[in-house]
Order: structure tokens, then sequence, then C-alpha cells
DNA sequence: TAATTTTGTCTAACGGTGTTAAATTATTTA
DNA sequence: TAAATAATTTAACACCGTTAGACAAAATTA
């Protein structure tokens, strides 16, 4: 009597396609486009039906969440797994997670909470009234460079940007370090930057 | 006959009113509890007069976001203004960034595209599964720590995360900078980070 | 085999969303 | 006061996540 798990495999089955019907209707049309209905509609059901195997849209997103981890772990072993030394190792770790985030775009987004949604809002502003014009003229001034679209400025620019909206960030979605680390990351870095920027 | 200016100004008010009841409302309830309905509320009108005023929600969100940078960079302006050296400078125009970023999250978030929303997961995977766990371990050797609960090994891994994450998400959400300088941003800082571990 | 229970699935509905068209009320103009 | 214009609302559409109840198919029991 084997019906038992035959069942249960079918039912495993549609759990799986769910999962990944949603998957395909995030990566066509986006995040915000993501309904119950059009899992259904994919999977040949009806939205209630997909209750039977998730309590709701945010059981869905969890499941995605960790399979995500799950390939970006896996991406960043194989990477890691090529090299000897921590100093390769670093490198090809971070390299994986990098190229991660672009292949699987999806899943980064919902992993770490990256909304494309938002306006984007250029030329609205004099330059000097921008961060990018306040920022980058003292860095103009310690490089000797007098150039604003000279690369080497917007180069560190995005350096010093990267570092404070990723830090900013990860501690906006989930509480990541402690205030002091945080404290102690953003003084580091910054300073290391800006040290780079007179050799 | 100044009644058309009176008129005009007080359409002016009302457009301001809607902008200021929807900063509340987020403020409040974070963003995803925004709706067209609520801001009529907080004003006493009913929905559909705001589309007097704004094209629809997005023209709302857009305003918001002017107003955003527009404060971001009043504070960026006044943190560089009291100093005078350009190294002095770069550290307050960013701590000025990190402040604002925490004093007015909801503003960041808009213009920044941070979500909150997306689901945590932690204590899901085993620890050398996790992107903490795989990154750590060449860490902690560089270093020469064992303890991986250090808290040197922990900003270290940070400071790596931050800016890769920072690079990507700028890129996910507005076409930052170009492929060359992105890659030219990570190799140096990871380079640099992975310097700054031996000494 | 027939009756009964269980399971799977769907229909219909609730309260919410952004948005639009039409109706209504208030105000200004002639 | 009557007509024209502007301001505001009501009602509706199409969507959303979610739930309760109806229904049919399958499995179980008598």
């Amino acid at each position: 009597m084997g019906s038992k798990e035959r069942i249960h495999r079918l039912k495993e089955n549609t759990k799986v396609n769910i999962i990944n019907a949603a998957h395909e209707i995030v990566k066509e049309e986006g995040w915000q486009a993501l309904s119950m209905r059009k899992i259904a509609e994919k999977i040949e059901y009806t939205a209630p039906m997909i209750y039977e195997y998730y309590a709701n849209k945010e059981g869905i997103l969890l499941e995605l969440t960790k399979k995500g981890y799950l390939l970006l772990g896996e991406k960043m072993k194989e990477a890691r797994d090529k090299y000897e030394t921590p100093e390769e190792q670093l490198d090809a770790i971070w390299l994986a997670y990098w190229n991660f985030a672009f292949e699987e775009k999806e899943y980064y987004q919902l992993m770490f909470g990256v909304q494309v949604n938002c306006c984007v809002i250029e030329d609205l502003l004099p330059i000097e009234s921008t961060p990018y014009g306040i920022a980058t003229k003292p860095i103009m001034q310690l490089m000797g460079i007098s150039d604003p679209e000279d690369d080497r400025v917007c180069t560190k620019y995005y350096t010093y940007w990267s570092i404070v909206h990723g830090l900013v960030s990860i501690n906006i979605v989930r509480k990541g370090a402690s205030d002091e680390i945080n404290r102690q990351i953003l003084k580091d870095a910054i300073t290391g930057i800006t040290r780079s920027l007179k050799s």
C-alpha cells in the first residue's frame, strides 16, 4: 500500500510547482506583479488551493528566500574551493556573491530587500546640491583633480557611497551588527578610502 | 481681484497637505500602509480629490523623493561647512549621510529602495553554509583569530559585506556607474580590506 | 457492493487597493 | 436671478490576499 507515499509525492510536487511558478512570474514581470491568482493560473488551479500548501503569500516568499540562501551559499563555496590561500578565497567568495546578485537578481532582491520600484530622480537638483556634487568636491581637492567627470573621482565617490549605503541598508532591513561595530566599520572604511585618495 | 491668487494659494496648500499626510502615515505605519484613501481621510477629502493635485500615487512618491533629496543635501552641506580641510569634510559629509538614513528612515527607504518587508531568515541553515560562515573562515585565518565570535572578525565581515551589498543595490535600483568602474571599486575595496586584515 | 466519511477543489464573498467617469454640489460670472 | 464653471463626491472597475462554504471525487468502512 504505497499509495500514501504516491500521494505524498504528488503533493510535494505541486508544492514545488507553486514555488517554481512564483519564481517564473517574478523573473518575467518582477516582484510587484506576483499574485496568488497568477501563481494559481500558472499551475492550473484556483487561488485558494495554494493555501493548502502554504499558509499565505509570505510563506511562499519565505520558501523562495530559503532557496536563494541555499543557492548563494553553494556558489560561494564553489568559488572558495577553487583556491588555497585565504586571500584568493576572499576574492573569489565576494566575486561569487557579486555575480549571484545579478544572475539571480530576483532572489537577491527578496533576500536583501532591494526594491527596484523607487522613483528615479535625475537632473532634478543642481549638481552642487546632490550628494554626488557635495561629496566629490573634497574628493577632487584631495586627489588634485579638477575635472568632476574624471573616472577616478567617480570611482572613489561610489566607493564611499557603496560602503555607507550598504551598511545603512543592512542595518535597516535586519538589525545587523551592534552600534559600536557599525561606528567602527564606518570610521575605518571612510578613513581608509580617504587615505587612499592621497596616494 | 486677488481671489485668483488666494485660491491658488489654497490649492498649493492642500497640495502640501497631501504630501504631509502621506509622510505622516508612512512614519506611523510604514510604506506598505500608505494608500490613497488613507491620505484622503487624513486631509478630510475623498480619494479621487488627490488626483486633482497629483497624477497618481507615484506622483506623490516622486514629490516625497524630491523632498528627501533636498533634505539630505542640506544636511550634508551643513556638515561640510563646519570644517575646512577636505579630510574632515569627507568625514562629516558621510556621517551626516549616515545620520540622515536613520533619522529620516522613511525618506531613505524611498530614495534608495530599501525594503524592510523582506523575510528574515535566521538559524535556518548551518552556519558553514551561510555567507557569514563561508566568508569569516578565511578572514579568521588571515587575522590569526580562532574565535568566530570575535568582534574584529565580525567587523571585517560586515565591512566586506557592506561594500559589496552597497555596490550591488546601487546598481540594481539605478544603473549606477559603468561596469569597468564597478569592477574597479569591487577589486580596490576587497583587496584593500583584505590587506587591512594582515596588519 | 452500498453507504459513509474523507479529501481535494472550486465558487462566492469580504474588505482592501489604485484609478476613472459620471453625478452632484458649491461657487463665480453675466 | 440664471447660466456657466469649478470643486467635490458617489459609484464603479479591475485587481489584490484571504476565508467560508459548497460540491464532487476518492477512499474507507459496513
